[in-house]
DNA sequence: GGCCTTTCCGTAAACGTTTACGACGATCTT
DNA sequence: AAGATCGTCGTAAACGTTTACGGAAAGGCC
């Protein structure tokens, strides 16, 4: 069932069925009841790949994730939140909504490229920034709309959004020095990931601002998961001074850091005090709870899918949009597993 | 840079160009050298629109999910996995793969059929079955080739896989049995995602082999998620004749039911048995370890891949594949969470 | 040298849309 | 009444490919 079979059945136009489902104004009232309802009755809607190939555009909006198969990024249900936010925004505004999967052991800039050049999709969101990112380079070159979910050190201008880690380090580390803690470790990401640094940094400038300095002896990367945080916790028992505090950059980690202090009889909140980031279920159901941040990650995927939405349609219109940097800002749940200092 | 650009400067055809470019036989291996040469040069890749118009087909293989945003489902990190291994193999397959997404309060089948009628995918893989599935009929009746990843109690015929739950609940009675448990309650679904009822069953079945039978007040509908399995853990407690044991049909039920049974100073392995379902990083970070069953998940998505490929061909080639019917065996893990009844 | 085969390539149609343009009758204006 | 405007619709070109078809040149065979 095509356009024109159905003109055919209607004894009109192509152009005529195709001006009337489009919603233009020259075209007779009554004449586009009965098309939209012929239309519905044979289940017909237009060909993507004639439409996109006549205007140019395609209706898709994409999101690029790159898989880990060790779990490494913090990527798993995390994302599943993001996409729900972003889609149900699309779908809204009468876009398609695609998720690409990139496993981490193909070239990114390949995989986005592939993306690009059979122009899938009108505009993309790209995550896991890395510390320098070919693929900036690349869509702003192409001139493709996107947004980067993470900052980058990229030196091309260029749309991003990204967590607050300033705030949730600045918080933390508030919040841990205001209870007497002044000997407080730093949990982040073991691979090239930007935000394990940027979250590092801003952990170090926060402790400055009050004083302290940060020892590498501290800084403890390991992968955010479970067994990560397990690994982070034998780091700490083997310490001979031993921090009275830890700031973790993932919540995974959270869940194997309680377990060793629990086979060890270590108690958080009282005996070490544990702070941790994202807001994750896994989070409230620790005992005791577990001192977080609140990220609303549907409100996160709509404000993604709106502002995508609105670099697409100034590119249509052949304006130019200036660039803009968000900071998602966070807010802190006080839990159980954060106490005085010793 | 199109097709024609490119034969221009190559001072060719477009036909010899589009020859070249495909692979087939009749282009002189000179002519096709400077062509893939070309291409590359100026970073030409086919106009996917265009082609697809052409062609009919479009090089996409879609997966739909069903997103929760009160993560009633076991959506989530799950299907990450499973993504991951079957991008890679259709990648391999020079395909590309999309992930759609579907809020749970959005109509289902229609957001399938925009995704069919659109013409966005080649094949499809859908999951989150429910029951009776009305988006089996619409896939059937439009003749897309499609995997269902979960049974269905629809009429029609179709092909589907779906994880091993006879046998989980066999070897997790037959364990529990043989350590003296006789009175076993089973944790399940609430919503209507069919396999809540197909494990129930499998659970029921397995008991009545062995001359038990499954009263009404041990089946514990809750949604699968920690405050599920919390819940669970209230129900149990609050029961005049506690259970010695209890089947999961989610591990994220295990999170929830471990910290009540922390709070309530029970033991898991001693004071009540537990096994959980699929293989998390959770199950296993849990304190004591859970009893629970192995899922190769990248492996299972390499399967979808592989066979919904298969039944792309054949409807390309105009043959007609008899439906398969796939059941994924999954190994059980023992932890400490189950030992001999009191 | 004539014929056949093979190799290679150009031509043009087709895929299903959207949209600029023009045509037509009807209504309005003066 | 003539011209202008408006509402509605049909026509045809264009988007970028792939591929069936045919033709030219070259080589092989008798």
């Amino acid at each position: 069932m095509n356009i024109h079979d159905l003109a055919k059945h209607l004894n009109i136009s192509i152009g005529t069925v195709s001006r009337a489902l489009n919603g233009r104004a020259d075209v007779n009232a009554e004449t586009r009841a009965r098309v939209v309802e012929a239309a519905k009755k044979f289940g017909y809607s237009p060909n993507q790949s004639g439409r996109s190939l006549r205007q140019g555009t395609t209706g898709v909006v994409g999101f690029m994730v790159i898989t880990n198969r060790e779990r490494e990024t913090r990527g798993e249900a995390f994302f599943m939140s993001i996409f729900d936010g972003m889609q149900s925004y699309l779908s809204s505004r009468g876009l398609d909504f695609v998720v690409h999967f990139c496993a981490s052991d193909q070239d990114p800039v390949a995989s986005l490229r592939r993306i690009a050049e059979r122009r899938l999709v009108d505009g993309i969101v790209i995550s896991q920034m890395y510390r320098t990112d070919k693929r900036i380079d690349y869509l702003v070159q192409r001139k493709l709309p996107f947004i980067a979910f993470g900052r980058s050190a990229s030196s091309k201008a260029f749309s991003w959004m990204d967590l607050d880690f300033e705030g949730v380090a600045e918080k933390a580390i508030n919040h841990l020095y205001l209870l007497g803690h002044r000997r407080i470790a730093v949990a982040t990401a073991l691979n090239d990931v930007n935000y394990g640094y940027v979250f590092e940094d801003a952990c170090r400038s926060s402790l400055a601002k009050r004083g302290i300095t940060l020892p590498d002896e501290l800084v403890l990367r390991e992968p955010l998961t479970e067994s990560g945080g397990y690994r982070v916790g034998e780091r700490l028992l083997a310490m001979d001074e031993r921090p009275t505090a830890i700031v973790l950059v993932d919540n995974n980690m959270a869940i194997g850091l309680y377990h060793i202090f629990q086979d060890a009889k270590i108690i958080p909140g009282k005996d070490i005090s544990i702070v941790g980031f994202d807001e994750s279920p896994n989070g409230e159901f620790l005992r005791p709870s577990l001192t977080q941040f609140e990220v609303p990650l549907v409100q996160l995927g709509r404000w993604l899918g709106e502002h995508l939405v609105l670099l697409i349609e100034a590119k249509a219109a052949g304006k130019r949009l200036p660039h803009f940097a968000k900071i998602w800002p966070m807010k802190m749940i006080l839990g159980d597993s954060t106490g005085p200092a010793l």
